[in-house]
DNA sequence: GGTGAAGCACCAGCGATGCTTATTGCCGGA
DNA sequence: TCCGGCAATAAGCATCGCTGGTGCTTCACC
């Protein structure tokens, strides 16, 4: 009988394009993935993997194991998630959730410190990835679950397999510097904006996407003139008066003194924070019991009405 | 993740009833299937068992295991069984074919030395079973190939996931001794019969089925004095001018000079040889290929328009 | 109620499996 | 032509998972 791992394996290396690749992901050597790739092919009585250049690349008999493969192994995974009707006592297991950056900081670790007490054998393993990134990671199963955020109406698409779910809603405000001109508004619109320099996350980001579409929305264009992955860095430019920022309050830190937020509308710059994770693992207790934790801590935090935009 | 090697020994486990069972059908010690099993309850977190009695029974969580794991070990049946097209070079591979008794000898045998000489990398275990008992362990996975035969119109149920193939009919003849009064008969029916001493079958078995059925249709009943599983039995008593007996042709040695066959009619006792196997193996070229030598033997050795009924 | 048989679980022993580390072979870019 | 990166192979070693032996529980029979 072919062996379930096998095909793991050998679906991590079409995946990753190498044996080195899939031996990162899976947690062995790149000996001991070559190893399990020949004992596969031992057992099919043929080869799975073409050596081409210095890689592999699948031939046809490979590739049809990783495509016949997919369902048998979505229903493995289904039959594991349903068992935990039948186990009594306490949630166990382990999942790995991949998180946007200030979700990390601002949902997922006040979660986990609340599941942590509540479900000590619960193991969750965070790892930071762009929605795109952890759409894609969850979809072949390189994690098992993803917060991700998705600004205003641009299309963010979940393959079919993927079940969705809208835990919350944050918004972002424009910081300015105390001495802005514009410092003492209540209420900005992107024309107040356009012709001031602004701190962005690099062009492809999901950030970066929203803010110009706010502006494409009036016709305009946001004038980027610094650039800047992470908040604390604009934040930081802002400070100093250099720029100005489009910044979501979710785990917003405290602002410095010298800045000031003020809300943005027509269009309001609101994110939409939903998990997803693979259909095949909905009947999970582990998989609810952390879609629970990550709703509560969503509903204590994001909550619009009641966060103040300047903390 | 679940191990499927334990989930086939908790299905033959439940099937069989007990561990000794299960050990006794997958060639382990009853201490290795108990071993997997813990390993599986451990790897699950939660007992499959319950210890009833001096014997086990699944529970709950059991029981659903062995529902769900059903179609996944199909599927990778399946899966494992489309491989051949992708393996240049001979068949190779190992089938269990269960078989009726005549069938061993008249078709099985002369068909498994054609596809040993053409095919030596095919490995084919031949059980005796009768064809209810076939069919069963067809169903169940504890062989892949049975060959079957009914009578006449008798029903003779198939499960929905098997595969049937109807490889050549088979007729039966009156088999008399050289001085009885109806010897010189070209054709005979159950009426000409009715008051003859037979020897057939035991009761509950296909032939002696068969046999009540054909005088059922007249209303009338065969005075069955004898009792004898084997064919060969069957003759030796005839031979020796103590009773008649109703005997396929298929795999009938050449009879001794005290007996004649004749045919019936009204109705003529025909049978279908069938062959059987599950769907999931339905596209395995191991399979295909003992199909092609059993049809092959079959039109050689079941034509009746050219078998004399005395060989 | 005692005794034997049947069946499963546990333990010790040991070979096989499958990993890691170290080395070799091979290809492509500088 | 050499060097760096990748995969395959060889050797070493821990773990896994089997067998055989033993103990415990249950049931049947006396």
């Amino acid at each position: 009988m072919i062996e379930l791992e096998h095909l793991v394996t050998l679906r991590t290396v079409h995946r990753t394009g190498s044996v080195i690749g899939a031996s990162a992901e899976l947690g062995y050597t790149p000996s001991a993935v070559s190893q399990q790739l020949k004992r596969l092919e031992r057992s099919l009585g043929a080869p799975v993997l073409d050596r081409v250049g210095r890689g592999v690349m699948l031939n046809g008999l490979g590739r049809h194991l990783v495509d016949e493969s997919t369902e048998i192994l979505a229903r493995l995974e289904a039959l594991e998630a349903g068992l935990s009707g039948f186990r009594e006592g306490p949630v166990v297991g382990s999942l790995r959730l991949a998180a946007f950056s200030t979700a990390v900081r601002g949902l997922v670790a006040p979660a986990l410190r609340e599941l942590w007490k509540g479900h000590p054998g619960l193991e969750v393993t965070v790892l930071e990835h762009d929605p795109h990134d952890a759409i894609e990671q969850v979809a072949t199963g390189s994690t098992d679950l993803a917060l991700v955020h998705n600004w205003g109406d641009l299309p963010l698409p979940f393959p079919a397999h993927l079940d969705v779910e809208q835990i919350g809603t944050d918004t972002a405000d424009v910081l300015l510097h105390r001495g802005h001109r514009l410092a003492g508004a209540a209420l900005l619109t992107p024309q107040d904006l356009a012709d001031e320099d602004w701190v962005c996350a690099p062009e492809g980001s999901v950030c970066h996407g929203w803010l110009t579409h706010m502006f494409d929305e009036q016709g305009l264009r946001p004038r980027i003139r610094h650039w800047a992955m992470e908040f604390s860095s604009q934040i930081g430019l802002v400070e100093h008066g250099v720029s100005i920022a489009l910044v979501p309050r979710l785990g917003r830190e405290a602002l410095p003194e010298e800045i000031v937020a003020v809300p943005l509308s027509d269009p309001a710059p609101t994110r939409r924070v939903m998990l997803t994770w693979r259909r095949s693992m909905s009947s999970s207790a582990a998989v609810a019991t952390v879609r629970d934790a990550l709703a509560t801590a969503s509903s204590q935090r994001l909550r619009p009405e009641l966060d103040p935009p300047c903390l």
